[in-house]
DNA sequence: ATGATATATGAATATATGCTCATATATTCA
DNA sequence: TGAATATATGAGCATATATTCATATATCAT
């Protein structure tokens, strides 16, 4: 019989994934919130600030990287509201801003690991 | 000799977190996966994805850009393991690889549904 | 005040990346 | 077979971005 398999829109779901669509501004943010993640020099910064708030000299010391390219890095991340920040005498201490930060980066770490979510412990890296 | 306050190191745990670092190599897969969800048209990919599996020319209709665009897209997506294809006739079906998609993804809305909108400098979305 | 230390920032640059266009590959149907 | 459809891909361009360098700002010690 002719059949038609394939004529323009090819899914009946497509309304209905549509109108599940969140608000581009929501998806905006959400990107730009992993772009953030998106970068090595970040994540090592992060990955520093999960076991231990620093301060801007120290994790250059850490990572072996520039005081600048550090700084620079934390202001990212401080924008993006990841990190936040406290003045002590010369030194600005650096921490994570809260567990979603945490949370985001385990998941992201059980990913690469190819370790199930919510299965068998795992060394803590924060 | 006075007390020197600040000298060189200046965290006393530096040692221990240098010690908890993951392997560079892990931070860069980790950082490269998050890329990947670094950006607002993959982000968008993967939000359809996760309402129903479509096909390239569907995605290309439901985000209002051209095939070729979507194409890139996915692929990169693939290459990162977070969307499985299927060839249906002439189309290629794609779908969310696994849960931990869904899983980093909600991660990353609930982040920035915490986040009160507005307070902060935002940068162009791209 | 001066000098030393710690961090922040603007400009410049090299690299990365997303999109478009043109085209190649793959599949279905007449 | 050839036409039509669906997707994939390479090249080129425009933009974004991570780092470095030089320098500004801020704090502490004398």
């Amino acid at each position: 019989m002719t059949n038609i398999q394939n004529r323009g829109i090819h899914s009946p779901d497509l309304p209905e994934v549509a109108s599940r669509m969140p608000e581009d501004e929501t998806l905006y943010e959400l990107a730009d919130l992993f772009r953030v993640f998106g970068d090595s020099t970040r994540i090592k910064i992060l990955c520093s600030l999960s076991a231990s708030d620093l301060c801007v000299a120290d994790i250059a010391a850490l990572l072996g990287m520039n005081q600048s390219a550090i700084s620079h890095q934390l202001r990212v991340l401080k924008q993006a509201r990841l990190v936040r920040v406290t003045r002590r005498g010369r030194s600005s201490i650096y921490g994570l801003d809260d567990d979603h930060v945490r949370t985001i980066f385990e998941q992201g770490f059980r990913h690469v690991r190819h370790i199930a979510p919510g299965s068998g412990e795992e060394e803590a890296h924060g």
